[in-house]
DNA sequence: TCAAAAGTGTTGGAAGTACACCCATGT
DNA sequence: ACATGGGTGTACTTCCAACACTTTTGA
């Protein structure tokens, strides 16, 4: 970085892919996103990522938070970064640098999103053509999601607060795209110390009632190792509870 | 990305942490990375990470490799992205987002490096007070590295073409600061069908003669998903050998 | 009492770890 | 011959997948 690279031409844009569980054509769970219809060259009228010019004043992630709260109204309950996107050709007239986000958000925020005409929700593996490299971008997304769905602990942020070992399980069914033993994904995740009961159950229910767990505090959900505390979950927000220091931004 | 986002006043530059294998003080080969001395405020005469400005002409990994020719005239058997630094304060002046590649190099390579009183080598753990926010991005992508060791096989990028059994489990020894198991060792390696002997040995040893390896070829070194063909490994150079595609951009 | 989901137990195989042991070479 | 690193064999453990089985509820 000696140089004061003046990089004039350049635009600089964060964009997110969000994604979030809804019930697909069979009743199924499974992973959507919300794109936005662009309304001006190039692409216009074709759908994109919701994304936005950086700010001088605001880090590439809080740049990422406030866009998505501007047009989708969504506050996700992890966000991390991607990947920068910066290929000469991405845009037909200027050249754009694009760094990308992915987000994941509960199922009642995700329905909370005003689904107007240039907003709409979309299944993941059946997207149409979007615009600029978009559906790489998506691709690639996808890809770390289920990826890291495997070995790390990012389930619960499609969750509320308190779940039950099946619903958790659900999470994890939809994103990978295969049915898991019950018995083995039970020990799984108590062995892990990742999850701890309540000590409620469900009442109610047409079966036996089960179990409901929450997420053990202390234990990292995602290791992305020095940057860690980049990585940020939003506390679970009762009405009652204060949050806690939400975004701390210091390096370690 | 719907605005043209100007933009202004942001400053996007290319950053690379070069990482080799060279012996330390007890004569162990460990990691080592070589920085360069600023010739400007701010952090005057300060160590930081090679790197300047993005050409409008140029994808990010081509500025990356640029860059890294013209400071330290090194070409990289593996160059992937890292991440994009972007907080607000990590320059005392002027915005600056900086995409961060990390960089393998082969020792050879790296000895060639034009020592002079602004290029050093330092070794990776024991580095001084970098510019800017260097000293965390330098322990990311340690971090990186160290992880992607264990489930990647990126370890023969700092080797050459052929290597012995040893060697590379010396490079695995020395990043992850361990010793290894050379038995085990060398039934992971050859039951993951990563390597295949040449047929050759290696004469003139001390000892009985081990045989040579090399990557077998059509297995993915390090899985990027989707963004795959962004990850480029130059095919080794033979004198003889012309060059094939090094760097083919396309998505997939 | 039956269906269905919650939850427990048991087994077999794959993969990792530790370590004993043989092989081939230069000195 | 012997020291040394190259290379093989083997027992032990740990983890994971499969699946039989018991428990608890509503209907």
């Amino acid at each position: 970085m000696p140089a004061a690279a003046a990089a004039a031409g350049i635009c600089l844009a964060v964009s997110t892919v969000i994604f979030a569980l809804r019930p697909n054509a069979a009743g199924e769970p499974s992973v959507w996103l919300p794109l936005v219809r662009r309304i001006r060259e190039p692409f216009l009228d074709r759908w994109a990522l919701p994304g936005g010019p950086v700010a001088l004043s605001e880090s590439l992630e809080a740049s990422a938070r406030r866009n998505l709260l501007e047009t989708t109204s969504l506050q996700p309950t992890y966000l991390e970064q991607l990947y920068a996107f910066g290929d000469v050709d991405r845009s037909p007239d200027s050249r754009f640098v694009s760094i990308v986000y992915w987000a994941l958000v509960r199922p009642e925020e995700a329905e909370r999103v005003s689904l107007g005409e240039n907003v709409r929700w979309f299944p993941a593996d059946e997207l149409p053509d979007l615009a600029f490299d978009h559906n790489l971008i998506v691709e690639y997304a996808l890809w770390r999601l289920r990826t890291k769905m495997e070995y790390s602990r990012i389930a619960h942020a499609f969750l509320g607060e308190q779940f039950t070992l099946a619903e958790l399980r659900g999470v994890h069914e939809a994103v990978l795209r295969k049915p898991l033993d019950p018995a083995n994904f039970r020990r799984q995740m108590e062995s892990s110390g990742a999850i701890e009961p309540t000590g409620d159950v469900v009442v109610g229910g047409r079966h036996r009632p089960p179990k409901l767990y929450r997420y053990a505090g202390g234990v990292e959900l995602a290791d992305a190792g020095p940057l860690t505390a980049r990585v940020v979950v939003a506390a679970a927000q009762h009405p009652s509870t204060p949050i806690a220091a939400p975004t701390q931004e210091d390096h370690r």
